[in-house]
DNA sequence: CATGAATGAGATTTCATTCAT
DNA sequence: CATGAATGAAATCTCATTCAT
């Protein structure tokens, strides 16, 4: 009488579906993707899937989501603001984390999904919501390393932060566009920036390089 | 035999249908935009684009291009490297002329872009050129700087180039997905980096990791 | 094996399954009306229903049946033949009857009926049989009245029963299709009919064509 | 560069495709029609006929509105009211028309098409505009009718066109019903009323009719 | 070169029905 | 008997492209 499924069959269905289109949606797009390549990655009928999601906007939305929740998961397992660790070290986990190949794998879906919430409201409101949030968890270690003096204190937390989350999407843009740029090397100018050596010091010592 | 119309008919009715797709592609995507709606858009007949064109794709791409070309004319719009200006200036320009409310229009177009850079060969390829091709052109500039001690002359002076654009690219991220950030405290913030002003003190408290 | 259930117990979830698609299908028509919708509105699951009902056809036919016997049982709660009460008695039974809001509400009903009886046999032999049954009631009286000269003995006895129930029908059809029509009106018409009002005098200036 | 297709061109392929729906509407009415079925009939491709028509709604709201200008055009074929015939004859001639083969064949057609406007409006008011001006064309006449005493002057004359029109109506639901039904008794019915012979005279010459 | 009607494969979505629990 | 997830054939509609005029 009551449901005789696990009470997470339908989450886990659901689970199934999302992963199924994400394959597909990383190897052809979203809007080249058909809902027949869904239904064959997903190994469920047209019906099936049907019954999880009203449209394959639907599905493309929910997609949006999970795509931002694990770019958030992945900023939750860097170290974190409450030990002494500074900007750069974190920095230095997006990156590390941003240069492995599973990451790496989902660039091409994550620019697809900025384009996306260019015209999909609910996509941008998530995107925005996320950014915010991840940002909001950063502003009390970036705020006291400005009143260190580690960054200049005229400058708005939440846009360091930002900046430094737009180095690491670039690295993404990199990786799609031009996938033998030298990321290391960008790499270390970001981090070069995050330290504070990036401008070393007003001209001290000029290891001239000149050409 | 010798061409009826004049030679630069064929040029003005290419621009004709490039404008009239970049209208279309702006408000609903490459891939959800059909021909008809170029076709409307452009007022021309389907046989008429079909005289210019020979595919959707050959107009995708073509929209790439164009894309990257007013780009580039935005970066050759510049001062230039030839006088004294530092790249701050530089970038001082560059976020200028895209907090331009012409060029905020376009950031959608360029996310789609970058979207199927990572499906279409040929789009990758032109992004990619074009992306090399402008960041060679400041390269003996930011030589340079790094040669008089403005920046750290351990950094690979191309991913310096690439680093500020991905900032200036992230401007346009920033427009579609969150419309009410606060651009302004952004720019500061990269101009703070470029200008040596991020990091106001020599990094006292030597979190200093040197290579 | 003895029925668990008691045995009246069926026959309520029929009737509760016959009301609910009743509802559907005068709203959106049999056609247009999924069993999903007769699941929603009767408050049973799928299984459920298809224990009571082979098909949706066999709900179908099953409405046509209950529609008649609607039907059927307004003209057997008129005063009926055995008094002394003329044909205008017992139509103005009918009229009275069928401009109930109960009435009127079925009315759309009635002709998605009639439309189907085009294309169901069943339907058809349900709708004919019980016409040929309600008609056929009447038939004394008719020819009573005829026999007493209230109406013409030339006629056929059931052809002008038939006659008057698509009077009534006609009430139906014009609800649906003009409700501003002024229904009272109309039903003077089919009154003074009934009651040898209709022609006033009698056929003076000769259009007479007695056969 | 100006249409280089006859003028009436398109005017000629909807009605191709019209045609082609009625024939399969009356077949299998409108629901069970698929596009496939229209696409067949008319001999034009999907792409074709979507050119034509925005849906298959559409077409069945067309058919609706064509089937009435049909029925309108056979009461506009009958003699008409400038002359001297009283509504009898006019009646005579739509029975006479409504018995043509060609006539009959339409029935389930404007079943189904009651039953339809009861859920689209447009339908409802293309008939009900229909009923209308229809009806005001006689009105003239059997008012003069009513002036004259043929018919009793306390009835609303357009009531009197209705509820004759519905008698015909009453017809094609017969035909559809009980095929078997007698319709030129109940033709005679309808005539006795229209020519006052139904309440020959109050019970003047009695030709009982005893069972 | 321009027109725009036509094509038809293929996309998305629906829905009557089944069946394991 | 009841549940409701699953099925999958079939329905509607789209759209890049062609081609006769």
């Amino acid at each position: 009488m009551t449901p005789k499924v696990p009470e997470n069959y339908r989450e886990a269905r659901r689970a199934q579906i999302l992963d199924a289109a994400a394959e597909c949606f990383l190897e052809k797009g979203f809007h080249q993707t058909t809902m027949q390549d869904i239904f064959r990655a997903s190994g469920l009928s047209a019906g099936a899937v049907y019954n999880y999601f009203e449209s394959k906007d639907d599905i493309v939305t929910a997609m949006g989501e999970i795509s931002r929740n694990r770019n958030v998961a992945m900023v939750s397992a860097t170290p974190g603001p409450d030990d002494e660790a500074p900007l750069a070290k974190i920095l230095e986990s997006f990156f590390g984390i941003m240069n492995t190949p599973d990451a790496e794998k989902w660039a091409p879906l994550d620019l697809e999904i900025y384009a996306e919430a260019a015209r999909n409201e609910r996509i941008r409101k998530s995107i925005a919501d996320n950014v915010r949030m991840s940002s909001d968890a950063l502003i009390p270690l970036v705020e006291e390393l400005q009143a260190r003096g580690a960054y200049s204190a005229d400058l708005d937390a939440r846009s360091i932060i930002v900046a430094f989350s737009m180095l690491v999407q670039g690295m993404q843009i990199l990786h799609v566009v031009d996938p033998k740029a030298d990321l290391d090397a960008y790499v270390e100018v970001c981090l070069a920036i995050a330290r504070g050596t990036f401008c070393a010091a007003p001209a001290t010592n000029s290891n001239s390089k000149e050409a």
